[in-house]
DNA sequence: AGAATGTTTCAGTAGTTACTGAAACACAGG
DNA sequence: CCTGTGTTTCAGTAACTACTGAAACATTCT
């Protein structure tokens, strides 16, 4: 089931099809090279996640299923990560939530697979809907919250010309004019995936 | 000798967290508003910056200098947000090494003050270039390393073509693709700052 | 019904990061 | 030199997040 080219049986998709603790594999020096250039990815890419405000094992999860390009079981994530049954669990859960990983029913399987998407730019789009959610919305609501605070209708007249008070008017409206513009930029990509942000990037590589 | 304020002494400002019913500094309703308005901001701007990586007290230092729009000491912020010297110290000189604040001495005195920039599109551009270096450009490092791991002249011809092999060497061409283009958008807002952006952002709002 | 297999939840804990308070350091002025 | 004032460093600790292992739950098969 595995490749068209020389003597791989069973070992690549033991996990798969059993159960079993795996008796160690015999892999040919070809398949080693490619673990150990896919677990190389797959570290920096958890890395890399850490410092975005992704937890690492998350970040390692879905470089596995994308990296890899089949869709893995639980059982295979657990055991290529050594991680927890738990762990792997809920971060798939989350994954799947974030949209860019798939469920999977083989048909005849109870076993349920995943997949990461494979397009990186319709990955993107659905992170950035989603941070803009969670994250950039509330912002911008609090900035429009605080400026009303300091308009004239709260402090009056007098007290809204108060140079202090300017200043902090300034910096909101400077903080507010950026967010409303990011977000316009972020709108453009979500629903339009992979051919709004190509569009995107056509249109600016031209005009630079 | 801090800010315009009146006498301080007692416990802190009740500007951060609400532990202390603290007994009120002598300030019109219309400062405290202003104070209210600006904690608002401040503990938005650091929930924010901590599920992208920033430490919230360092976002909240940044916010507290951008949001009042005047050069405040080591002592203010301590004594505005409620925390230590030693932390105040390190996240103020943490903001420097980024950029987006800048130390200022004020003639004929010792103490050193601390403003933050005020311009959001060169703060954002500051960041992104710093943020590229330090974790966009390992990433495709590493991605250009596999790569090689598994090219035909690593492999050799006939495991090259086996067709997992191939599938995780088209994946890792799609992430570098991705990982590219994001770095030549990324480079053209550093060094242009502000007119770089407006003009990215222009050129966007024409083309949809 | 019970067994076999697969999935989800969760209390407790390991591991990590951020913060404090105090001490060390730097330096200008007396 | 010492004293006063401001700045930086750092060991120890508090606060937080991620993870495990086991138990509860769900579903299908006999």
């Amino acid at each position: 089931m595995t490749t068209a080219t020389p003597t791989t049986d069973g070992p690549t998709s033991s996990a798969t099809t059993t159960t079993t603790p795996p008796a160690k594999k015999t892999a040919s020096p070809v398949e080693r090279q490619l673990w150990t250039a896919q677990d190389l990815f797959i570290r920096r890419w958890g890395e890399m996640g850490q410092t975005w405000g992704i937890n690492r094992t998350m970040a390692e999860i879905h470089a596995l299923l994308y990296i890899t390009a089949q869709p893995l079981c639980t059982d295979d994530v657990m055991e290529r990560l050594n991680i927890s049954r738990g762990n792997a669990s809920m971060s798939l859960r989350a994954l799947c939530d974030w949209g860019i990983v798939r469920r999977l029913h083989k048909r005849g399987e109870r076993r349920e697979y995943f997949e990461s998407l494979g397009d990186v730019w319709e990955m993107f789009s659905l992170i950035a809907a989603e941070r803009k959610r969670r994250e950039m919305d509330p912002v911008l609501e609090t900035i429009r919250q605080c400026q009303q605070m300091l308009d004239e209708a709260s402090l009056g007249k007098a007290a809204a010309k108060r140079k202090d008070v300017q200043a902090t008017r300034n910096r909101l409206a400077g903080m507010e004019e950026f967010m409303a513009v990011t977000n316009k930029i972020f709108q453009q990509f979500i629903g339009n995936a992979r051919s709004g942000l190509t569009r995107v990037v056509k249109v600016l590589l031209k005009a630079f």
